[in-house]
Order: C-alpha cells, then sequence, then structure tokens
DNA sequence: TTGACACATAACCATACGGATATACAATTG
DNA sequence: CAATTGTATATCCGTATGGTTATGTGTCAA
C-alpha cells in the first residue's frame, strides 16, 4: 500500500538551493528541457527530474511535452504566501521600528 | 568525528510549519518563554527547544535569560533575503505584466 | 538544603530527503 | 526496422530531520 504522497508544501520546495536555482533560471530565461536545465549542475539527470517533479507538485513549475522535449516554465502564483507570509516580518529589517507592527500580527493562524 | 555541524540556512528554518508559527506568534506578541511557546503545541518541551536553537542558529531569533526564564523574540533582519528572492517571482502573481515581465518573457531562447 | 521548575542537551528511533545507477519508454533519426 | 536521444521512474543508499524519553544544570522557594 503506497502511502498516499502528500503534496509537498511550497516551503519545503523552495528550502531546496538547487530547486532554488532552477526556479530562478527559468524565471529569467523563460522556458527549458530538461537536458538545459541539467547542464550547469554537476548531478545527473534523474536527480534533476526529481527536483523538477517536486516544484510540479508545489505548483512552482508547469511543463508540456514538445516532440521528444518536455518544457518547463515557472508557476509561481503559489510563491504569493510565501511573500505574504515573510512579509509579516517586513518591521524586523526595516530601520522604521514602529509600534504598528502590532497591527500586522492579527494575521496569526 | 563530529561533522562540524552547519548552521542552517534561513530557508531550511523557515520549511517547518511548526517553526513558522513560532515566529509568528513572536513577532505579534513579542517576547516569550519556551514554556509559552510550547503551550499551544502537542510536541515535547525538548522538541520545542531544538526547534528554537534552529531559529536562533539561522539569526531568526535571539534570547536571553531573565531569572530560570529564558525569553525568546524574534530577530529576523535575515528573512530579508527571502523576501527579495521571492520578490523576484512577483510578476507571476501580479496581474500586471510590468516591463520587466515582458523583457524577461522576450528572452526566451 | 531540599525540592520544584525551566530549560538544554544527549541518545535513540523512524521517516524523509537528495543523491546515485539501472531501466523503461516515447519520439526522432538513419 | 534499429539505434539514439530525452526524460521519467524504480531501487537503493547514506545522511538529515523531527520526534521521543532520560538526564543534567541553573534558579527560585520553602
Amino acid at each position: 500500500m503506497t502511502p498516499a504522497t502528500s503534496t509537498p508544501d511550497v516551503y519545503s520546495a523552495i528550502g531546496d538551493p538547487t530547486r532554488r536555482a532552477l526556479l530562478l533560471r527559468l524565471a529569467a530565461e523563460g522556458q527549458k528541457n530538461v537536458s538545459e536545465l541539467l547542464e550547469p549542475f554537476s548531478i545527473s539527470q534523474p536527480a534533476i527530474s526529481k527536483h523538477l517533479r517536486i516544484l510540479r507538485e508545489a505548483g512552482l513549475v508547469r511543463s508540456h511535452k514538445e516532440g521528444r522535449l518536455r518544457l518547463y516554465e515557472v508557476e509561481a502564483a503559489s510563491l504569493r504566501q510565501v511573500h505574504d507570509w515573510v512579509s509579516h516580518f517586513e518591521r524586523y529589517w526595516d530601520q522604521k521600528l514602529d509600534a504598528l507592527g502590532d497591527y500586522l500580527d492579527r494575521q496569526e493562524r
């Protein structure tokens, strides 16, 4: 019985530096196939495919076949939640330590 | 031979939902001691202490003793890099495909 | 001084993770 | 058709991660 394979969340998807690099390159250079994405790294093709799968399951990339290539592109709408979450802490790197920060905080949950 | 215990990076530190909840609460409610932080969770005190250590080593909290309590507070300057990184992808959730987005789109090989 | 409390650390365990190699399969090329 | 290329999946492996219980240490109260 295969145990349900829970979908990976966005935070852990971007926790890996290789996946961040993949995302950044896709954003900078647009669609890429697996071999192209693989090239700058010194890891195996299956390793990259695994990373791409995790990114896809986290909703961070999408892909489609074109001939015998599979093209990947960024689909980063789910990064918005990360952006929003991190923004709660903006006052900690902004100089202005306004007591206004307290207002942000009802967003808890 | 114990292998040097590399300092955890910010991305993996916030990859865990418990640690995100801790950070959010500290930001919302200010200083808290370990027992207070522990209370909403159904995990052990050592587990929380471990999370707090990881947050501390990632530069996300700091602490000081006060009597027999140890008070933790947010120290989230290092979240700025995350915020900046995520911002690279803003155009993927903004409706407005600004000039930068258009420019990048045309670079597609 | 003794005991209780607050917390950290140690030791251990199961599972997840990132990598490798081997293989399967679809699509193109000869 | 067979061979080659592009990619995914299967399997395995070592290490990291998140949890537990047990224990050590500092601080306060009686």
